[in-house]
DNA sequence: TTTCATCTGTCTACACCGTAGACAAGCTCG
DNA sequence: CGAGCTTGTCTACGGTGTAGACAGATGAAA
């Protein structure tokens, strides 16, 4: 009676995903899970080298549902929409998005939204390493706003602290108080903004230089 | 015997930021920490309320020695050498630098070096409001960057294979190999500039912004 | 000085954790 | 049928954070 032959990888991440969802990050103990799953702790191990890797799939399954951008919008709106897809996500995993930014995009949909970006970048005409970089740049960013975003939104009053220091530092004298939430998605669309510009310009820079180096015989395409 | 009135949060902040250093950051456990004091675990509970608290004791003191920026530098110099001076410092705790990154800023050195990065951007002539954003912005971009640093610094595989999967995306025909280690110094120089194009970029559509509405009287300072 | 409250470190104990290793039940294939 | 492999179970070990009662030292008040 002791083999059900039900158990998968994927039911495991989902279960796990479930729980933290409603329980909170620190939930997701493979006794939990197990318990959860009307199962034996060990039997995870089956299918999950260690609690690491379980995790590791979960964080990428939460962010399953982040749907790649409308190729018809130009580069830098899909690396917009494909952003705010990802932070979507990732958010309406409240219990768990810290855990979710805290490691890399590795699985399936991490991949899958990485490459999107990449597309996009090569089409702005950028060169192969500056886009990686670019990615790598956008990635980084996007993971640590979301780290922000969940410490200020849930009851983590220490980003309310820290709200509290930045109104308190010298050279800002009135700053727009609630606006400073840390988080938030105006924030995001700033930060991402910001990085919008910086690759425009690096993209214009490199098309310059292109075009100095070959001298005339290659014009815009 | 038992009464040594020699424990302040300093040494054991200190103790145990030399013992994830030489164990790593799994290693800083209230038991070791106090062992290596020469105590009952118990005992630091008198001087942190909890594990967790005392964690964010040592991410800052591991940052304490990173220098404020030389004021004679202009304001984008400035907001590179604070970014490069507390990678240095993290990365000078390799240990446990991906904690360091993983908690907001917020003991006495986070607070000074975000002071200094918020002075410099007020010099850009940026408003309050888009100087708190960038700060927020750069730290977000500096904190994940630590992370990944870390993670592809010591023997965490996981980040090799994100450099794997990078060079088999579609785009990303001949990439250059191994200028792709995901934390390396050049890739954080990279987003750093990505960053600091984007805050000039926003720094002149101010100004603009200022002189269209104010019309004249307002000439340059 | 004596007394007494207050700190500070100690001890015990609890509930929980990840996971190694031996075992057993069922499936697949010969 | 039997062998082997897969998958779930069980037990056990050495850890974890921290609550709560206790004791020795200290500093102030009497």
């Amino acid at each position: 009676m002791s083999k059900p032959r039900f158990l998968t990888p994927d039911l495991i991440a989902l279960t796990a995903l479930e729980l933290g969802d409603r329980a909170g990050e620190k939930a997701m103990t493979m006794r939990r899970i197990a318990s959860e799953l009307g199962c034996d702790p060990m039997a995870l191990y089956r299918h999950f080298r260690s609690r690491e890797l379980l995790l590791d799939a979960v964080a990428d399954l939460a962010i399953a549902d982040a749907a790649d951008p409308d190729p018809d919008l130009v580069w830098d709106e899909r690396i917009t929409a494909t952003a705010h897809a990802i932070r979507g996500s990732a958010l309406r995993h409240p219990g768990i998005s810290a855990h979710i930014a805290s490691r890399p995009p590795m699985g399936e949909n991490g991949r899958r939204l990485g490459a999107a970006m990449l597309t996009a970048l090569d089409e702005a005409g950028l060169s192969p390493v500056t886009a990686v970089r670019s990615v790598q740049t956008l990635v980084a960013y996007l993971a640590s706003s979301l780290a922000m975003a969940v410490r200020a939104g849930v009851r983590d009053q220490r980003w309310e602290e820290v709200s509290d220091v930045i109104s308190e530092l010298p050279e800002t004298e009135a700053p727009g108080e609630e606006l400073f939430v840390v988080g938030s998605a105006e924030q995001f669309r700033f930060g991402l903004r910001l990085l919008l510009a910086g690759i425009k310009a690096e993209a214009v820079a490199e098309s310059d230089a292109n075009e100095k180096r070959k001298g005339k015989a290659t014009g815009p395409r």
